[in-house]
DNA sequence: GTCTATATTGTGATAGAC
DNA sequence: GTCTATCACAATATAGAC
């Protein structure tokens, strides 16, 4: 979608993405971004002008690799539940490569919601479309009535939650063993869609 | 559970937990409280000595205020399908009143695990007893077989992510109109019970 | 392109007058 | 108890040498 990037901007890009996505943009500075890329503070701002800029580059990049993609599912022939299915065990493996994306996003969507809605605007998301396909199983008589939104909201919340909690189920629950919590997110991939086919059957 | 405030220290308090809840952590300053508050920074320090005792008497309180209280439900005596009903609707209700507390505390449980496990612990707060409410209830054969951690974290994410997520879904699903987004709210205190219900029948 | 040095403003925290 | 004034340091950002 861009231009090559040279190798400091590359470089760059990565050590903000590692600081950014653990520490969200207060928690983030110039300095820790520097020292994560073994390079000076003056050269950021050489490259990206300010660090408004770059945690745009670095917010977009995160929210295009996890959310609209993932919708892509929903459009292809197999039938619903087998969408459904496949949708959870795609998104809970997306999040797993990258488990700091869901609460930063949320947490940056509240911090500043005006600007970063009009970043997503600009990737031309809409969800529309999807609860157009719900809507159709529904009068189809494939799945129970239910509000197609309660139905979206639920699957996201039971995909998203996990990682968005992680340090209180993996603390509280999980006797803060990671194996064992990743296990449990391995298993949720059937157990989730299991949850959500058995509540809207018909 | 403890002695009786002074005016100044209440004034204090409650515009620590405006900013600290809208802000987060790293996105409040000392200047901030003291301007909502009224008052000047010096009495911050000299009430709470440091940002950080009071950021941890406000995260107390707001964690108290909605984790372990409304684990009691499950020690009622209704049966176990009211117990959820009841669980839910208490649950978002009091979510209502404080929506900001859902992404506060994931974010702060983020940002400093060790220290806020510590302090959560020092709450009392214990999940293994309702774990084996709903093991007794799948024995009982009341509900049909599910892991019991599964259910704990569904029933929690339907719950808590539509206050987490609530930028995204009111600006993108409901135009952003609030009101539509509340009614939404209210509507699923029900709603997810039954989908809950419906998933775990036996 | 990359560095050091510096300007400027903001931060948590304290000293000391009243 | 409450204020003003101030400290010591960290923040973003830029200027200018190389």
């Amino acid at each position: 979608m861009n231009v090559k990037l040279s190798e400091t901007e590359t470089l760059i890009l990565n050590a903000a993405r590692n600081v950014f996505l653990e520490n969200g943009f207060d928690g983030t500075t110039m300095q820790k971004i520097a020292d994560e890329a073994g390079i000076n503070k003056a050269l950021l701002h050489y490259y990206f002008r300010s660090k408004d800029r770059l945690f745009e580059a670095v917010f977009i990049e995160a929210f295009a690799r996890m959310v609209p993609n993932i919708m892509k599912v929903f459009f292809s022939e197999m039938e619903f539940q087998e969408k459904i299915r496949n949708f959870v065990d795609t998104y809970i493996t997306a999040l797993q490569q990258y488990p700091q994306i869901p609460l930063f996003i949320l947490h940056e969507l509240h911090r500043n919601p005006g600007r970063i809605i009009e970043l997503i605007k600009s990737t031309g998301m809409n969800p529309d479309f999807v609860m157009d396909i719900i809507r159709q199983e529904i009068k189809k008589g494939t799945i129970a009535e239910i509000d197609p939104y309660d139905l979206m909201v639920n699957m996201l919340a039971m995909c998203i939650f996990p990682f968005a909690a992680r340090p209180m189920i993996q603390g509280f629950i999980f006797k803060n063993d990671a194996k064992v919590f990743e296990e449990f997110l391995d298993k949720r991939k059937t157990e989730v869609a299991d949850f959500i086919l058995n509540a809207i059957k018909p």
